[in-house]
RNA sequence: GGCCCGGUAGUUCAGUUGGUUAGAACGCCAGCCUGUCACGCUGGAGGUCGACGGUUCGAGCCCGUUCCGGGUCGCCA
């Protein structure tokens, strides 16, 4: 039968206490990481979220202490009282290892079945299994010293933002379904039989609203939903801290957030941080790194050579030319003992998987040794050489193909080679993309469709092109990148309703379509709306860079796994027949 | 949906060409031990080799299917 507290306090937590604590009688609660039995003295190691303290015990003081001590085992939750001692020999290992409590009043508050696997911080077990008893491994430093990290982002937002006066308020998370982007996840409604509720995706709509109320500066920590496949780098539900502001424009925008990570960095991390952030335009971003979220701590630089190859012997380079594709290279500095014929065509195999008919390639051990050299002149590979400023020692990485598919193959291969040669800096990188491109052409349908949602503002000087060449429009709309990840997205937003109407006509939408999915945001509109942008920061991603975390798992108290479950409810789970018919859904078999 | 990787005591792993009773370390249990701190010493328990089917005299190992987990492409306005 567990012991009460009766009568016991906890005057201090385990991790904090120091030589200066001697003499003092204190008390502390928390779980059994250790206990060393000698014989007739016995060590208890005791942990709370701030640490581990000795707990000490001999059975010539009190026999009926030292029992309970002897029958205590790994995990049980103790409170003991006791004397703060200096050790006799101590531990410089931890931070109370000058110090023990000699121990006058133990309870057992819960006894403990052995875990699954140890609680110790540098454990090496199955994800899988972590995930199931996910309460036991939050018991563990690491992924507890991460959550506490995350903890105190969210502070900090939300201090930031207050001083700046921004207000918080918050949105729906029943709201309507617009199936565009990413899929909703529905909540199916008991009073409307046959009509749905969406979790949202973003408070999008909702914060414009509050701007046309005259909120003027609005923040959230807000939960989105998406129901889409899960990367490392992607839950379903997640967090975001929104933010919406009148009366700016870009600029604005992006020096209040760079303002919120000088200060993240400062009281998180302990890190002065420069800014403004370094800007790069969308299309600088896939011309130089094949990608709208370049990690920039190493350069690497995407290289055109097309007019050096255009009148080559080598099919494969002229043909993608004459197609309107390119040719264009990436060069690995000393990369040629790293990566020898067999490490280059496991690239090649790499390529093709995504998307690339295949790598043509220089290495340069001795002499410059280039698989299709048979096709080529010595002046034609001495000028591809030039251009690329590549030497002794280098590996030239080179694809030919349509460019988008060129600039994503490279953009992809400049990562993965970077990371193998371990040549990416250990430190942080902002970068702000901006100027992106309002529409994306689709190949498939051979329409232009909005990059953005559809409320993105474009920059004034291009409404004139909106429907004569949408490839010309720029939209007001910028990314924030740190170190290869995207953070953030943000826009100044439409709020003219003449303007709106033209944007949705060039995104093909009817009227029914508009009035029925956003009718009650352009009437909103047509009652006087500031002009008014913001962004919505991932602060799961955030989090998961600044704790060095591979995956968001490792920041989120209970997240899901691949295939969106999660492992320890087992859930998503089937219900009842009872509560389907309240709702009049049926199963499809 | 496609591709790649993984699944053997509680945990991490080893397991030779398919061949006797599937091993080690840690953990767990018991005993001994007065200054340990990854305490030490002695002994012990613990296995549906993810599941199902096939090949074989014989399968942890070979083949097929399937389940679970990870990565990735598609997808993520």
């Amino acid at each position: 039968m567990a012991e009460f507290m009766t009568g016991l306090k906890r005057s201090h937590y385990c991790g904090n206490l120091r030589i200066s604590d001697v003499g003092n009688e204190v008390t502390v609660c928390g779980w059994v990481q250790r206990c060393r039995d000698l014989g007739q003295l016995i060590f208890i190691d005791l942990r709370d979220r701030t640490g581990i303290v000795q707990l000490a015990f001999n059975d010539k003081t009190d026999k009926e202490i030292f029992d309970k001590a002897f029958a205590c085992r790994s995990e049980f939750v103790l409170a003991a009282k006791g004397i703060v001692a200096e050790r006799s020999s101590k531990n410089t290992d931890i931070p109370t290892g000058d110090i023990e409590i000699i121990v006058s009043d133990l309870r057992v508050l819960s006894k403990a079945q052995t875990p699954p696997f140890e609680i110790v911080d540098d454990l090496n077990t199955n994800e899988e299994l972590r995930l199931k008893y996910r309460y036991l491994d939050l018991r563990r430093r690491p992924l507890l010293n991460n959550i506490m990290l995350r903890s105190k982002v969210s502070k900090v937002a939300r201090d930031y933002f207050a001083e700046n006066g921004f207000i918080e308020i918050e949105t729906p998370m029943m709201i309507k379904s617009t199936p565009e982007g990413a899929r909703d996840y529905l909540v199916p409604s008991r009073i409307h039989n046959g009509k749905f509720y969406a979790l949202p995706q973003s408070p999008q709509i909702y914060k414009q609203l509050l701007m046309v109320s005259g909120f003027d500066r609005y923040i959230q920590l807000a939960r989105c939903f998406r129901d889409e496949d899960l990367r490392a780098d992607r839950q379903p539900e997640f967090t975001q801290i929104d933010m919406e502001l009148s009366f700016v424009d870009v600029e604005d925008i992006l020096e209040v957030n760079e303002g919120l990570f000088k200060r993240l960095f400062k009281e998180v991390m302990g890190k002065d941080l420069e800014t403004p952030f370094q800007r790069m335009s969308y299309t600088e971003a896939m011309n130089n790194y094949g990608s709208d979220k370049p990690d920039i701590r190493f350069d690497m630089k995407i290289q055109d050579i097309s007019d050096l190859v255009k009148d080559c012997g080598f099919g494969v380079f002229t043909s993608a030319i004459e197609n309107g594709g390119s040719v264009r290279a990436i060069v690995a500095k000393n990369a040629s003992s790293v990566y020898t014929r067999k490490e280059i065509d496991k690239l090649t195999e790499y390529v093709r998987g995504i998307g690339a008919k295949g790598l043509a390639y220089v290495r340069w051990v001795d002499e410059p040794n280039a698989s299709f050299k048979k096709f080529m002149t010595d002046d034609e590979m001495t000028a591809i050489y030039e251009r690329l400023g590549a030497e002794k020692g280098d590996v030239i990485l080179i694809v030919a193909d349509k460019n988008s598919t060129v600039l994503s193959t490279l953009g992809a291969l400049r990562l993965t080679v970077a990371k193998r040669l371990d040549i990416i800096p250990d430190e942080f990188k902002f970068l702000w993309i901006v100027d992106f491109p309002f529409f994306e052409y689709d190949e498939e349908s051979g329409e232009w469709l909005a990059m953005h949602h559809p409320f993105t503002m474009p920059k004034e000087e291009c409404l004139q092109y909106l429907e004569s060449d949408p490839s010309k429009v720029i939209a007001k709309a910028f990314d924030l990148t740190l170190n290869g990840t995207e953070l953030s997205s943000g826009s100044m937003r439409i709020t003219d309703p003449e303007l709106q109407q033209k944007m949705f006509k060039a995104l093909k939408m009817t009227d029914e379509e508009i009035e029925a999915k956003f009718g009650f945001l352009v009437e909103a509109y047509k009652y006087g709306a500031p002009p008014h942008g913001g962004m919505g920061i991932g602060l799961d991603r955030v989090t998961m860079l600044l704790c060095g975390a591979d995956s968001l798992r490792d920041v989120t108290a209970f997240p899901k796994v691949q295939n969106a479950s999660e492992l320890m409810s087992a859930c998503p789970a089937p219900v009842d027949d009872e509560s389907l018919d309240v709702l009049g859904i049926r199963i499809k078999d």
